[in-house]
DNA sequence: ACCTCATTTTAGAATAAGCTAAAAATATTT
DNA sequence: AAATATTTTTAGCTTATTCTAAAATGAGGT
């Protein structure tokens, strides 16, 4: 029998999918402890509870993972998400780095006529504000092949398709720079020594981005 | 201190300032406990939980009411309720009659924001589909002097904005006739011996309402 | 193999919300 | 006014979620 979940354990779903990158690798209990905002022991309890409902795999002193009925559940989670972000953001005028606190409350909305009409007068979109992929109703992406800016050779270019990280303070970084998503970016040059990277921003203004900053933008 | 009520408790709230027709009547704890599905005895307790924090009036045996401060909570859950029936109607195309649940839940997210710039997005509308007004931002209706059909003389006529009763059986009803929330009628004849109406819609089709259905058809 | 240390789990308690059954207060009948 | 019926409240228990403190486990170094 398909219980419906808490919004508090529809949370923790999200989160341990997002630690294990897409279900790959097993999640620590402190890890997702500190994700949550939370101690080890109500994370311990949690799981317990979760592993019950058989929305996770889950082996004591071993780590969690979400079960394949889990992922879905987290998937449709991250598909609302997204889309009330660009309801947010094209239709109602929010910056992009206004929106993650309401899309968290939004994504919880139970109502899959809802998700489906919001996704049709939204056309459909492929990606959220932030260049992070919108999965369909059967929690399929639609792959395009993306990777981070320090990744790129010097003499490429690209787009930028998702930018990772949403503290404030890079946020606002990025914009200064006037780094956005579909921005363009030419890869100058490679500093060796420290990983830093001079790009030239839509065939303007040039830069020198640390490695930081580089392993946390997206490019297609 | 003003600590943040709870889902359930502004649940609670809306249906006391329901149940007491704009804060004017006290409301007892057995309409309560069947307006809220729940028992007598899980309303008292919510009541007294309300009570501590000062959103309700309250003495034991007596009945509750709302606190100006509850009232105005209340007023702003209703607004966010209505706004979001609008949205759902105008903009994604659901049917007057089936919004209300997704709109119960819409209805809880909290961002202040988020409500401001759907009402513009909306165009500031002042009633929901239902033709029930939509509160300001300080609670205050725009005030229109609506009536219910049967106390309309004969030979007058008006425009549709409100419907209670939200049975699908006389939702249904009204739909056949075609009368919707700003459809004019004119008022024909008052059948006297059982307050029957004659009415014309539209200027068109003339047809004849039981005292019941116009008693639950409300015209400005 | 053993010791130390970090990680993880268990135990026990707290808060929010609900329930059932019993007691108390109010209302209605006679 | 007493008896009865109805309404409301209290008491005690349950589940979901969290916490702190204590105990158990696993891993790395010797």
């Amino acid at each position: 029998m398909k219980q419906s979940l808490t919004l508090v354990e529809e949370n923790y779903l999200k989160a341990i999918y997002h630690l294990s990158q897409n279900g790959e690798l097993e999640v620590a209990t402190n890890a997702l402890a500190e994700e949550m905002h939370t101690t080890p022991a109500s994370v311990s309890d949690m799981i317990k509870r979760l592993s019950k409902k058989e929305v996770v795999k889950y082996q004591k002193y071993k780590g969690v993972n979400v079960s394949e009925e889990g992922k879905l559940i987290a998937l449709k989670v991250i598909r609302k998400h997204r889309l009330w972000e660009v309801f947010l953001v094209e239709k109602l005028g929010f910056n992009w780095d206004e929106v993650h606190e309401v899309a968290e409350q939004l994504e919880h909305i139970k109502s899959p006529l809802l998700t489906r009409r919001l996704d049709e007068f939204l056309g459909f979109p492929k990606y959220d504000p932030h260049g992070d992929p919108i999965p369909d109703e059967q929690g399929q992406f639609t792959e395009t092949q993306k990777e981070t800016l320090n990744k790129w050779p010097a003499g490429s270019s690209g787009t930028v398709v998702a930018v990772h990280n949403s503290e404030m303070a890079f946020l606002k970084y990025l914009d200064k720079a006037g780094i956005h998503i579909g921005t363009k970016i030419s890869i100058d040059e490679v500093i060796e020594f420290d990983g830093s990277i001079e790009i030239t921003i839509d065939q303007k203004k040039s830069i020198t981005v640390s490695k930081t900053v580089a392993e946390n933008i997206w490019l297609a």
